[in-house]
DNA sequence: TTGAAAGCGTTACCAA
DNA sequence: TTGGTAACGCTTTCAA
């Protein structure tokens, strides 16, 4: 942001208080008595020159007693190009799934050299969120979709990233796309209660705005997989709270529901627990299907009824991300890298 | 590219290729007719110098046309300080909890136009990451405990960041400290034991080796609020899995326990159902406390006793830094910032 | 009001 | 085997 480079020099302008000046190559060439030249070929091992063994040892003792420390500013600077990966940092809390699945991701591309950066720009939206990327050179970005547009890949694609990449429900114009349709869970689930003989369907969807991404397609899902047949769809909404699942339990009846996919496991506990305590039977009052085949639906009783939702491992989709950089001008690939499969248990 | 810098002045039409080299400010300055310098008076707003009203069009209007977007590395090593606050992405699936409060830490410090980072090097291991945090420059390092020891903190500071802050159970030489002093939560759930008359005390231990930083503290803390009375503390090991819990029930009686600190409230959960499918009474014939007091704590029967766990604003730490930035000669403050309190429901 | 030039820390080319 | 030097993109004096 402009005025912040107008802030800083003013306020903080740096006169070194107890903290000595940043010891740079320089100093170590001049500590070591060689060029700066021979320190860079030394400390990174360059094969294309022999510097003599003493020498070596000399730069390296010198690096070690300064407490040198390369600057990756200006070695990227210099190269025309880094090794960062960027993804923007959740803005919501995110469940154990995904979570794994980004941790997977994370370390395989570490193991290909890349430098893994979640970037937290929280207020930052769409286009302007990719300039802020921008600005920092990665050479590929993986972003979920949502935020970025087409304007948003094209600045990323000029400001240098050779690759960009979009985790969502749909493809981008330029990115290539790692598509996943929560939609087919809501389809999987709709299957499923149909073909159990459940006809009067309530779908949970919940109120916080950031779980929509996930929600309205879970929902729509549903909604395909009904569609032409004699059974209804009911959208519920529902906060993340025991008040709330309470009083909805309280009105249940009258919604004359006989099953109710609960958004995911976590949603399904909470609103299971409020129907028992309400008297309601299940699955024989009303049966509940959650989602992410968490652990805690094995635990509960009855045994919750889930989708298992299948991602790819992170070394493909680091792989992916590697061939995009290799090769930017390929045509953009895009992977369903979703599989959403029914686990039947005891609530439906 | 240099060979694109001879194109282009004596045509001046840009006909734009596929895919040309990224737009630098001397692109901008050239397209609309001025110097470097008045791009970046422009583009920075920078106040000191009057650039007339047409110029400043010319030159936005330039930006916008090449998609300009300002290298952040050039700008910072030219700058010599960035407002970059790194912290290394956690290595684990981290629990909600955690969680939340990492979010709302960062979007404080974005309030305060900080840059947050998070650095995901997974294979490094103390100072070997301490030396990579330290080649981007950042303005400060938050990093949870465990890694980082006194040298690393030293390459940080010596590579130029103005606050290192730790978050663990404790201090490290030089740094700021935010003590998370997990051993409170075990000593709070072993007085309450103690007090409601149990004396012979099961604590959980998860197997995975990722949580020993917190599993252990905990089994200490209880052990610490046992000590002399006629209590005795035995360590459980335990898989987070339905088949390890299942065999644990199996064998629970000949354990001879009357009460349980499972470690968090998710393997509480699993212990819990495990114990009821066995036929052996919560909380007669055994009490079960978890911690973290997750939702799920009272959705079960009989609702989980737990330890509920504060901890301080993201705004608060936040401001804590920004401190630490503008004075870093002061001395390093340590906070102690985890606040434990049983939550005392059924199940105990 | 604008422009020329220096310099931030690196690395790579070309000489010595 | 080593050293000088230019260049990466940007901001900021100092001059015009």
């Amino acid at each position: 942001m402009p005025y912040l480079m107008v802030q800083i020099p003013k306020t903080s302008a740096p006169p070194p208080p107890a903290q000595r000046s940043v010891p740079t190559s320089a100093d170590v060439a001049r500590l070591a008595g060689v060029s700066r030249a021979t320190v860079s070929y030394v400390l990174n091992n360059t094969s294309a020159v022999r510097i003599s063994e003493p020498t070596r040892r000399r730069v390296h003792q010198a690096a070690e007693e300064l407490g040198y420390v390369p600057h990756a500013a200006a070695r990227s600077l210099r190269a025309g190009h880094s090794r960062m990966v960027l993804m923007p940092a959740p803005d919501v809390p995110v469940g154990p799934l995904y979570s794994r699945f980004f941790n997977e991701l994370q370390w395989a591309l570490s193991r290909l050299e890349y430098t893994v950066v979640q970037y937290g720009g929280l207020g930052l939206r769409g286009d302007e969120a990719a300039r802020a990327w921008a600005e920092l050179r990665p050479v590929a970005v993986l972003a979920p979709g949502g935020g970025l547009g087409p304007r948003g890949v094209s600045v990323l694609k000029r400001s240098g990233a050779r690759a960009v990449v979009t985790l969502g429900p749909e493809r981008i114009e330029g990115a290539h796309a790692l598509l996943m349709d929560h939609q087919e869970v809501g389809r999987s689930v709709g299957a499923h209660l149909l073909a159990r003989g459940y006809r009067r369907v309530g779908v949970l969807v919940p109120e916080d705005p950031g779980l929509e991404i996930f929600s309205r397609p879970r929902l729509e899902g549903v909604r395909q997989a009904l569609a032409g047949t004699a059974a209804t769809v009911t959208e519920v909404p529902l906060a993340y709270d025991e008040k709330a699942a309470a009083d909805l339990a309280g009105r249940w009846r009258s919604l004359g529901l006989d099953a109710v996919f609960a958004y995911n496991d976590e949603f399904a506990m909470l609103l299971m627990r409020a129907l028992q305590d309400e008297g309601i039977g299940v699955p024989d009052e009303t049966a509940v299907v959650g989602a992410d085949d968490l652990m805690l639906g094995r635990l509960l009783r009855p045994r919750l009824t889930t989708v298992h939702i299948e991602l790819p491992s992170g070394r493909e989709l680091a792989e992916l991300v590697d061939r995009a950089v290799r090769e930017p001008a390929a045509e953009p690939e895009a992977h369903e890298l979703l599989g959403a499969e029914v686990v039947h248990r005891e609530s439906s």
